[in-house]
DNA sequence: AAACGCAATGATAGCGGTACCATAACCCAC
DNA sequence: GTGGGTTATGGTACCGCTATCATTGCGTTT
């Protein structure tokens, strides 16, 4: 009857069961409803057991976005990965989610490689959200975005490669390592006459490099290097090998900086009727699952990118938690899968 | 002088730049300085300026849980995609997240594909950041989870299927319309006797029974169909292959589930000395990027999996935005694109 | 000239949770 | 029986932002 009762002002409310339904709907205090939800250990059997029901009930689902305001933790890791090619970095991605998702987290997908200025666009949305984590694919170059990333004081994982000044936390392996080592395997073959065909990309230099200098140190005729763009694709790959047979008829091994570029070179030496291994030797990088089966079976680098997407989630959620994770370098290697792209079939030339 | 001006309890904070920072620097109320951020066009030049260079100097970054608590607009989209085979989807999702990102939403991304109970949890960890939208890759068949979803009221978009009940909005195209249309593309090629390669999964079931249908109408043998299980790898494909020639050694054509499973089956042709297209004809499903440039091309199914993403994310926004977008379906086709993997090159026996 | 409309700014009260402190009830020791 | 320590619960004040209404100043309408 008293209209008056009623505040001058319009409240607004999405209209959803909230805390305080529940807790009335169990006759305790917001607060203690809280208690039996997130710390069940803190409130009596008899209180869980009606808070429990009164959730049941009203099919309450809490608002992260309210608890994640008032205690600073918002149970969201954002990771950022190269909008191109990322079946790569899936295996990743997946166990990082996994990892994330079993201790209550949710990840945010940033996506990178457009220009710097969407990169710091990028960095400022997800900043925004205030993760309690950020998960980086490749490391970040200086400038105005890891300017800005230091200075949120979000706790970072760099991935995928190694520097020796990460942001904060790293993992990743070294690429100076894997050119070395795919030179010594190839050289061990036997090989002697190297192509490498490679994405435009600064790992891709780092591998190349080593795996000049690995070869010039035998004294070795030096190596052919095509470069593809950006482009990683199968068809680039064909054109390489075109360009290479081409500019160089006496090469022996070639080394790919992707799978789906070693599988390009494979069909091109295909389609000219040479064999591979017999008359050329393939390798990869990745391995991708499917390169296990083919015929012939590639000789590839494997990452453990599952791997370090349950490490990166596990360090980045102790940060989060308050436990302690030093900053610092962790380095998962790498394996070389021999198969049978690389197999010596017969006599060198 | 006066210590008791201090409240006597110990205010928390994140002790990160706040609005009320930057409204301070810029000497006006909080209430004007989000104006000048959010809606500049609302405050005078003058002020704008102010609060601009405010912001500039603190770095302040807006802290969007606040806003959406406040706003119940989380600019937050949430995805659902399988755990397993990602790579299909990959497309959908990155012109997903592109379009929204364009539009200042975040994506945040989930993984289904394990158990039922585990559905539910990610539906609600889902529900609770609540999210502006919810994109899901294949429809939600009736259960508890799709009842709180329902409940939520949040905007859904399911995708990559056509059911007659979608739960809200639904961008997808008809499986057994391609089974038909493969099955004639085929026939029309010549081909009579068929076989089908599959994984275990409820769409590639409704391609194979359309398939099959259309194919006993032309009182052709029957097909036969090889269930691949829950796997999708390439070894699954050649396996396949091999129970193939071994049951069925007059195949002429053969219809893959997925491309991977259709490279598999080439794989093991060529590992027995057939050749494609000229002994037997393949065909795969959802046109990955390096299907075309293999040797023989192969011929597959395009789904344009950009434009769901694209239209998914301009269909949510628009919900999340007040504007009208009805309940509904949109079908966006698909095409069969011949490639040399089906180009009869011998007289069929 | 009084009334009106509109643009710019501000005060206030939440959004839905949790941190922090307070209180009550109970147990134990001495 | 009184002080001290737990345990269970509650009260209050926020977290950082925006919706809503209020106010002010000024040009415009009739």
């Amino acid at each position: 009857m008293t209209d008056k009762d009623q505040p001058k002002r319009t409240r607004r409310s999405s209209g959803a069961i909230t805390l305080r339904d529940v807790a009335m709907l169990a006759g305790v205090a917001p607060i203690t409803a809280s208690r039996a939800i997130n710390t069940p250990h803190q409130v009596s059997p008899d209180v869980l057991r009606k808070v429990q029901e009164a959730v049941q009930r009203t099919g309450y689902v809490p608002n992260r976005m309210a608890g994640g305001l008032a205690s600073s933790r918002s149970r969201l890791i954002a990771a950022v990965v190269p909008s191109t090619v990322v079946s790569v970095f899936m295996e990743t991605i997946e166990s990082l989610n996994g990892t994330l998702f079993e201790a209550g987290y949710q990840l945010m997908l940033g996506q990178s490689g457009y220009s710097a200025e969407r990169e710091e666009v990028l960095l400022e949305a997800i900043i925004g959200r205030r993760p309690d984590g950020i998960f980086l694919t490749g490391i970040l170059p200086p400038g105005k975005a890891r300017t800005r990333l230091v200075a949120s004081g979000i706790p970072v994982v760099e991935t995928w490669d190694l520097t020796p000044t990460p942001i904060d936390m790293l993992i990743g392996f070294s690429h100076s390592d894997i050119g070395r080592a795919v030179a010594q395997f190839l050289m061990s073959k036997g090989y002697q006459h190297f192509a490498i065909v490679r994405a435009e990309d600064e790992r891709a230099d780092r591998r190349t490099l080593a795996f000049q200098d690995t070869v010039a140190q035998q004294a070795l005729p030096p190596v052919l290097v095509v470069n593809v763009g950006a482009s990683r694709s199968l068809k680039s790959g064909r054109e390489a090998m075109a360009q290479i047979l081409g500019e160089f008829p006496h090469v022996e091994a070639i080394f790919c900086s992707s799978d789906l570029l070693a599988l390009g070179v494979m069909t091109e030496a295909r389609a000219r009727g040479l064999s591979v291994p017999d008359d050329i030797a393939v390798m990869g990088f990745g391995d991708v699952p499917f390169v296990a089966d083919m015929v012939p079976a590639l000789t590839t680098v494997r990452i453990n990118g599952g791997q370090i997407g349950a490490l990166a989630a596990h360090q980045l959620m102790d940060r989060a938690e308050g436990r302690d994770v030093p900053s610092g370098i962790v380095d998962v290697g790498f394996s070389i899968i021999a198969r049978d792209s690389t197999s010596l079939a017969k006599t060198l030339r």
